[in-house]
DNA sequence: TAGGTTTGTTTCAAACTTGAACCAAGCCCC
DNA sequence: GGGGCTTGGTTCAAGTTTGAAACAAACCTA
C-alpha cells in the first residue's frame, strides 16, 4: 500500500500540537518541580489516588487510569513511599496485588501544591481557549483514547501485551460486608 | 488570590488531554524503537533537519523548532552522530556555534521509516478525526504555543532562561557570495 | 491436584532527561 | 584592549523511563 502522506492541514496540525504538547508537559514539570519537588506525573498519582475510594488503588488500576506503564509506576510509586507519600499494602483477596494508599502526609502535599497548580494549567492552556474550544479538546482527545480502546481487541495484529485493562476493585471499601478468608 | 479551579468541562478536556498525549506519545515512541531504532524525538530532530536549508541547523535552532532543551539536544544529537546520522560541524562565523547537519545515511533511514510513522500518526491521531476536528487542533495547539512565546517577555516574574530564541542562521546556503573572514 | 498458563508486580540494565555548572567565544564599553 | 556581561554548547551527576526478564500467586484443566 502506497503511503497516505499527512495533508498540509495535517501536518500543521500535527506539528502545533507536537511542539505545544512539549511545551505544556515542561511548564508543568518545572513548576511543580519548583514548588512540590515532583514531577507532573508524580503529582498524578497522588491526585488519581486522592479521588479513589479510600484513597487506594492497586497497581494495575492506577496505571491504567493513568495510562502509564506498570514498570513505570512501580518506579514512581517507589519514591512516593520514600518521601511518606504514599503508601503500599498487600491485597488480601489477592496475594499478588499491591495497593497504594496516598498517607496523610500525602494528603497535605498534594492540597498544597494543588492551587499552584491549577494556575499553571490555566496560564498555559484554560486561559486561551474560549469555552467551544475546551469542548473541541475534550472531543478530539476523548476520541483518540477511545481509538487505542478498540485496538487491543483486535488491532492492525499489533498487541500491547502490557497495557491492560482493570483488575478487580479490592479496596476495603469495595467489600462485602462479610469478609470471605480472614476467618481466624 | 483565591484559585480559580477548573470547571467540571476543564477538567474534562484536562483530563482527556493528558491521558491520549500519553497513549500517543507511547505508540510512536514504540512503533519508532521497533521500526527505525529510535525514539520519537530522535525521528524528528532527523525529520526536522531533512527539511533545513542544506540539512544542517545550528544546535540552537534545532532546539528551538523543536521545543527541548539544549541539553536535551546534545545528547540526542551525539547519539545519532554515533549511529552515523547526523554530523557535526563547527560554523564558520560564529566560532561558538555548532551545526548538526543530516548525513546521507541518516537521510535514508528517514526516508525509510517515515512511511511506518506517517501511518501510526493516522491510525492514532487523524484517522479518527473530522477536517474541521483537525483545524480546531491546529487552532489550539497554535494558540497554545503562541502563549509561551509572550510569557519569556513579561510573564508573571517566571522566566525560562533556557529555552531561547533563534540564532543567526550560519548555513553555507545562507551566506553572501562573497564570504567574510576565511582570508586564506 | 500436578502441571501449565495467565495475571499482578517488581527488578534490572541500558537509555534518556534534567538542571546546574562549566567553558569558550562574541560583545560592549569605558 | 582588558574587564565584565551575554550567548552557544557541552558536561556531569542525579533522577526517570523503558522493555525484557524474573517471580509469585491465581486460575485452569486434564
Amino acid at each position: 500500500m502506497t503511503t497516505r502522506w499527512l495533508t498540509p492541514e495535517e501536518q500543521r496540525a500535527w506539528r502545533a500540537y507536537i511542539g505545544a504538547a512539549h511545551l505544556v508537559e515542561d511548564a508543568l514539570d518545572r513548576q511543580l518541580q519548583q514548588e512540590a519537588g515532583m514531577p507532573h506525573m508524580y503529582y498524578s498519582i497522588l491526585s488519581t489516588l486522592s479521588e479513589a475510594d479510600e484513597r487506594r488503588l492497586r497497581m494495575t488500576d492506577l496505571a491504567e487510569r493513568l495510562k502509564i506503564t506498570r514498570s513505570r509506576l512501580t518506579y514512581a510509586v517507589s519514591r512516593l513511599e520514600k518521601d511518606g507519600l504514599v503508601g503500599r499494602e498487600t491485597c488480601r483477596w489477592d496475594k499478588r496485588g499491591s495497593i497504594a494508599a496516598l498517607t496523610d502526609e500525602g494528603m497535605a502535599v498534594l492540597e498544597s501544591a494543588a492551587p499552584g497548580h491549577v494556575e499553571t494549567v490555566r496560564e498555559v492552556l484554560f486561559d486561551r481557549l474560549s469555552p467551544a474550544q475546551v469542548e473541541q479538546l475534550e472531543e478530539i482527545f476523548s476520541t483518540v483514547t477511545e481509538g487505542f480502546q478498540g485496538e487491543e481487541a483486535h488491532g492492525t495484529g499489533d498487541d500491547v501485551p502490557w497495557r491492560r485493562r482493570s483488575s478487580k476493585p479490592c479496596s476495603s471499601a469495595a467489600v462485602p460486608t462479610d469478609i470471605p478468608g480472614e476467618s481466624g
